[in-house]
DNA sequence: GTGGAAGAATGACCGCGCTCAGTACTGATC
DNA sequence: GATCAGTACTGAGCGCGGTCATTCTTCCAC
């Protein structure tokens, strides 16, 4: 046996392996019938556990979406980023960056509005919220770079950055507006940040 | 007795006078506590009626907080209008709009974001959802009024309106910011609004 | 090994919003 | 009045997310 440089016992890898199946869990059974047709108990039944042990390791069905949600934001945040680097237009090198995060939200529509409703309404103090209000303030960063290439937005670049923002949401997130395909939640973000971006 | 225009049977005038008990009611405990610790059975017995008859008044517990709290913000807006009248700067005009709807809508800071969230996830197809959609509408109608007066925002009156939507409601939703008194939330308001008109 | 403290896991249980099969009421018709 | 179709009302009950007293597991001290 190879020197134990840390303490890992039973204990701490059995929870290990508990987070991970029931993350696999929930990603499966989320992606397949989408968060609204599935149950709390389905998913500790499938990750083989009780169902309060559940909320030991996420303490709201919401967190466990925000918990499965994330890491596909996360790529496509990646993503945009690489894409915005080779464009120089701001408003396109911008909208490389909006597309590919309207694109993972739309992968599935309810998983994707909840997942910003949870952003929105749920308790900041959670881990995975944490996480998912970084992955934002990331993305408008990333925003906030691309603009700051143009000496006319770079003054305000951090609050067009937030308007941004803003209008991602009320884009993606109203019932009104579920129906809409990809390309015209898009569009509709295109028009409303061309306006806000000097000429 | 006066001549009987209309049909009104003892039928009709229950259902009325129950919907104004149901409307009493809510409005009260909502108020009171705030829409999270209210039951709907509690509205039930206070309106004297069954729990089961709520739901052919209102769908959902969200139906019942929208039609309180549409009453509220449609007087907030006729007040943001006259103030708006008399204010040459588009952008102070603008926030004059603004303004009493934050201030009605932090009235009970719960009841405020509840009423976002059920405005941008509720069923619009539900009689009191759609009479707050039309709210917001009017919002931004008052706004493009105003931008409609100077010829450099003309052209982008309505589009500009609808980011200021946005605007609003991402200063005015999130569990981060409620605990910001309304001047907050104005002034962050006023900082992002000020950035779109053009100088 | 043995004892026992600390922590993790459990599932019966709770309170909630909401439903629906059954009941009561209304008012038109004779 | 009596009959009856249509509508409104009701509350027991369901399914859900989430809790908590109890049980089980780990691991350190000796």
């Amino acid at each position: 046996m190879p020197l134990a440089s840390k303490p890992v016992g039973r204990r701490e890898r059995n929870k290990q392996l508990k987070r991970e199946r029931i993350m696999a869990a929930a990603s499966e059974l989320f992606a397949e019938r989408g968060v609204d047709e599935v149950t709390t108990q389905e998913i500790a039944d499938k990750a083989d556990i009780g169902a309060g042990t559940l909320f030991l390791y996420a303490k709201t069905k919401g967190e466990l979406l925000l918990l499965v949600q994330n890491s596909l934001y996360a790529e496509a945040l990646v993503q945009g980023k690489q894409a915005a680097e080779g464009i120089t237009d701001p408003l396109d090198a911008v909208m490389a960056i909006v597309r590919p995060v309207v694109e993972c939200n739309r992968k599935q529509v309810d998983n994707g509005r909840t997942y910003l409703r949870e952003i929105v309404f749920g308790d900041p103090a959670e881990p995975h919220h944490r996480e998912a209000l970084g992955l934002t303030i990331q993305t408008e960063e990333a925003i906030v770079a691309v603009l700051l290439r143009d000496d006319r937005t770079a003054p305000d670049a951090a609050t067009l950055a937030h308007i941004v923002s803003a209008i991602m949401f009320v884009a993606m997130a109203p019932t009104i507006n579920s129906a809409n395909p990809v390309d015209d939640v898009v569009q509709e973000i295109r028009a409303q940040v061309r306006v806000i971006l000097p000429v």
